[in-house]
DNA sequence: ATAAAAAAATGACATTGATCAGCTTTGAAT
DNA sequence: ATTCAAAGCTGATCAATGTCATTTTTTTAT
């Protein structure tokens, strides 16, 4: 399913696309998205864009998770997002006429296809129906990081832990959650000796199992009762 | 300048207009907001919408703060952000068509216009400038708030106090920081009892000085460098 | 398949910051 | 001016979590 090297995927059988941003587009519209986008194959870890650089286009999953985060004093990471399938990474910043305040890179191996700044905000300046979609979108993110900050500063690690992992077997959606402990911890917010000593509470208590590095969830409602969401 | 009681404010003449959202309409658009919003008077406390209810327009603050906030679990409050004159509050709720996920109140006497959501959303369809403005400022809050998450996740309560009061100072150009210390805490993340020794040590540290309830900063510097930002 | 490197796990210890209980000051209302 | 409630402050205690050092396991590259 993920295609090495890199491969031309087209935007009107991606089937990452229907449920994207770009899902509402008309034919005239893919093809325009067709010929301005180029494909490209990554390997895991490696950055999409880093923090203070400039944003020169938008980045469209297609395959593959990727990574959003900022990183503190010490250079320890905060994990913002994850991104899947079918996301737009780096749109926000196209409005905001700054440089990158977030980095990305991707956690595993990923096909991702890139549309120019000029040739993006072109398509949202003549498409409504794209443009609500994402004025939607910032609108929503902004509320889920009120609640993000809310359980930050609330919460404790125990509790958040709960927390993402529900919220991270979502984003895995079938398959296991596939992150390395450090990222997982600097998802919750955490040292990673803590995290490692939390899911081992978490295994005793039947919540999870670990197969190496994949969390399997095993109680989702005994997660979310833990968490108390 | 604060007026009592339901004074009509004139958009043309409202100076908090100038730096804000609004700031650059045409004369044409400025008759039709004058017309379409109604004015009103806040004492301390009041709330403007409540968490989980339906948005039903735009509030304009003419003068006066006005706190953004979720609670949680445990009904404590989060202060997201504190708005001051010239604000445009609500407006993310317009756009997700969803019911509010935060909470705003008054924290001080506040002058604050509304405008209806279909004049709003009106607007925002015929005016290229003013969308572009929301845009770009929605992506700059998004940007602002992960940097939150980050300094809530990585930053011990010393380190996040220093840096709320250099932001207060800022939201408060001039005047005294004038907050509850619960509000402070609750936009700190802390508990209220372990602000007010903070904030002790910050007194004999000659980094602020209070007046009664009101924080005067001493020393911008010397809280910038401890908050390490 | 093997070696080297990276990641995961564990133990001991130090520190932060929350909680609870009680006391004092401030400011609002009469 | 007096009273009362709300806000502010202080002390004692303790659990949660971070830090550092070390060992074990897993992953990656050859």
């Amino acid at each position: 399913m993920l295609e090495k090297s890199h491969k031309y995927i087209t935007c009107e059988t991606c089937g990452a696309r229907k449920s994207s941003l770009f899902g509402g587009l008309c034919n005239t519209d893919l093809d325009d998205l067709n010929v301005q986008k180029t494909c490209n194959y990554y390997k895991k870890n490696q950055p999409l864009f880093l923090e203070g650089s400039t944003p020169r286009g938008v980045f469209c999953v297609n395959g593959g998770k990727v990574k959003i985060f900022t990183r503190g004093e010490e250079g320890k990471e905060q994990i913002i997002h994850i991104a899947k399938e079918g996301e737009i990474v780096g749109f926000r910043a196209m409005f905001s006429g700054e440089p990158y305040k977030v980095a990305a890179s991707t956690i595993e191996e990923c096909n991702i296809c890139f549309i120019g700044k000029a040739d993006f905000l072109n398509m949202v300046d003549t498409n409504p129906g794209l443009r609500n979609g994402i004025m939607r979108e910032l609108s929503k993110e902004l509320a889920d990081r009120a609640t993000f900050i809310t359980n930050m500063a609330q919460k404790s690690v125990r509790e958040r832990l709960a927390f993402s992992l529900v919220l991270l077997n979502d984003i895995y959606s079938g398959e296991m959650i596939n992150l390395t402990r450090e990222d997982l911890a600097n998802f919750v917010g955490t040292a990673t000796e803590t995290l490692i000593r939390l899911l081992k509470d978490f295994k005793e208590e039947e919540l999870i199992q670990t197969h190496a590095r994949k969390i399997e969830i095993l109680d989702q409602e005994g997660l979310l009762d833990l968490a108390g969401a």
